[in-house]
RNA sequence: GGGCGCGUAGCUCAAUGGUAGAGCAGCGGCCUUUUAAGCCGUUUGUUGAGAGUUCGAUCCUCUCCGCGCUCACCA
């Protein structure tokens, strides 16, 4: 209950409630007669005043208070709604000693008031609410953390803000009720979604909705959560890619589809990793790898542009530019320079790990040359990729759905963009020949031991809409969530996940 | 999962082997244009949980819980 965990300072506010309700004042009215934002509340004074109008600006302003100044026979406050806040100033010649006593007495910090009047400007200059009546639109029982905002030199300075990372993650509605800029993020956050889809519609791409819960998982190299449902006996699995069931549609005659959800992996969380995450999977007939490309950094600046105005951003210390076209890589000839390896004179896994050996590069025994690879691209490519570059032409052995290139069939036409050292997409041309997608399959699971996540399992449905005849086509995954990070300048996507997972903090929950 | 670090009032933080303090928030008072309002007074707490060492632990040791960083794994 409740109300058996309540401190001092808790009861204090539970008694004002109870005294409201005591006068007949309601601490949870049913509704609001609110008017306007706080904002347009601002605005519309301030448009009355330029045109020098004689006529009062009357509003009802609703929000949460955020700073009370009682002042014996008057009391200033900000209330805050998601526009801003706006200041109130309640008058004892205005209200009568009763009333005002109402507010001195039974309101506090964090409670939700409706009030009325009309708009003036105070000797500091503030645009201000004039109060001529007020009452509680939901009383606040437990106290939000304290912080106070300081204008020095126009740059507001916060004071004792809510900073503890548990606290802000755990109860992420106090994070954003007392931190405007978390509030932010999450508003980029939507738009950022928001420009995607227009960029894919305004291209005749169709939204779609594909499982969450399969019978197989696939489309990517990942351990899933596995679930169970009840009435079909049936084992399922989070998926942890959208793309073999995208694909299928492109067999079904649904030339550009898009889907943007979450993705399930049951793996290791980091500051780049989320058990769940946004992605965005787009598949294209027609098109081949390189003008994925094209697409994928028109898309990238295209967002920036809209979402921030720029395609110049600050990250982690550096100005990266979006403006394509971005930077390309080849991976043999990024790891001739960086690493004074060709992979093509190391055409199998043991002479290619002969000389990683001998360079001294730290890599697990006995993964396939194209782990090898993937190994070195990450030690010498990855962390040098600052810039939007686009690393293309992966190992065919990690790149199960991808076409092989025509001139080298251990090499396939797949891409990945990196920004800020950091992997943000990933696509190829994709593989249509239901005959060597098989093969595929097949040879995965020669490559990899069962219990190796890079095992898809064969998915013979899969593989006979492929034989139905699948139009060429290239596909592109992008992970909303790092592209987020990217345009909001956070460095862990704990900043920009609502509720980011934790474990349970349940004291009775203690061991395994 | 491994390594390192952290956990003190509602929030931000301080302190000492002798059972804890500051600012803000709160409570009482003064105050009719303030805005980190001010002034006077005042209260906060199983020092994450449990055990041990000790005359005595918030501090030292151990276990557990949680969080952070990092490595591994991965996109």
């Amino acid at each position: 209950m409740l109300k058996d965990e309540f401190s001092e300072l808790e009861e204090q506010r539970l008694s004002k409630l109870v005294k409201l309700r005591e006068q007949r004042l309601e601490p949870y009215p049913t509704r609001s007669h609110k008017s306007h934002c706080n904002a347009d509340a601002i605005a519309a004074f301030e448009k009355a005043e330029a045109d020098e109008s004689t006529e009062t600006v009357e509003v009802v302003l609703a929000g949460r208070l955020r700073a009370i100044r009682n002042m014996g026979k008057l009391s200033f406050a900000h209330i805050e709604d998601v526009s801003g806040k706006v200041q109130l100033l309640f008058r004892v010649n205005e209200l009568g000693e009763e009333k005002l006593d109402e507010f001195v007495r039974f309101y506090d910090l964090g409670d939700f008031i409706e009030a009325s009047g009309s708009m003036f400007r105070t000797r500091r200059g503030e645009v201000t609410l004039q109060v001529a009546d007020f009452r509680m639109l939901a009383k606040a029982l437990l106290q939000l953390p304290a912080d106070k905002d300081e204008v020095v030199d126009g740059e507001v300075v916060r004071h004792a803000q809510l900073s503890d990372p548990e606290t802000r993650y755990r109860q992420r509605y106090v994070d954003l009720a007392v931190n405007p800029e978390v509030r932010e993020n999450f508003k980029i956050r939507a738009k950022i979604i928001k420009a995607l889809r227009e960029f894919l519609d305004e291209r005749g791409f169709l939204e779609v909705e594909t499982p969450i819960l399969q019978p197989i998982y696939g489309g990517a190299a990942a351990k899933p959560f596995t679930t169970y449902h009840n009435q079909l006996h049936q084992q399922l699995y989070l998926r942890i890619s959208f793309e073999l069931y995208l694909k299928r549609l492109l067999v079904g005659g649904l030339d550009r589809v898009y889907e943007i959800g979450r993705d399930f992996r049951n793996e290791g969380i980091s500051f780049k990793h989320n058990t769940e995450f946004t992605q965005l999977e787009f598949y294209m007939a027609y098109a081949d790898y390189m003008k994925i490309m094209e697409m994928t950094e028109q898309m990238v600046a295209q967002v920036a542009q809209k979402v921030l105005g720029t395609m110049k951003i600050q990250y982690d210390g550096h100005e990266i530019d979006l403006t394509p076209p971005w930077n390309r890589l080849q991976i043999r000839q990024g790891l001739i320079d960086q690493a004074g390896i060709d992979i093509q004179q190391y055409p199998d896994a043991d002479s290619l790990a002969a000389v990683m050996k001998d360079k001294k590069i730290d890599f697990k025994p006995g993964i396939s040359r194209g782990k090898l690879i993937n190994t070195l691209l990450e030690t010498y490519l990855e962390p040098i990729m600052i810039q939007p570059t686009f690393l293309y032409d992966y190992p065919r052995d990690i790149s199960p759905l991808a076409k092989a290139k025509l001139e080298d069939p251990t090499t396939v036409e797949r891409f990945e963009g990196y920004i800020g050292g950091m992997e943000l997409c990933n696509a190829f041309t994709e593989l249509n020949d239901p005959l060597d997608q098989e093969q595929r399959f097949l040879d995965m699971g020669h490559t990899y031991s069962e219990d190796e996540e890079e095992r898809n399992p064969m998915d013979e449905d899969y593989l006979r809409a492929m034989a139905y005849g699948m139009p060429p086509n290239g596909g592109l995954g992008l992970g909303i969530d790092r592209f987020v990070m990217l345009l909001t300048g956070q460095h862990t996507l704990r900043e920009i996940i609502l509720f980011p997972p934790l474990r349970d903090a349940d004291q009775d929950n203690k061991k395994d």
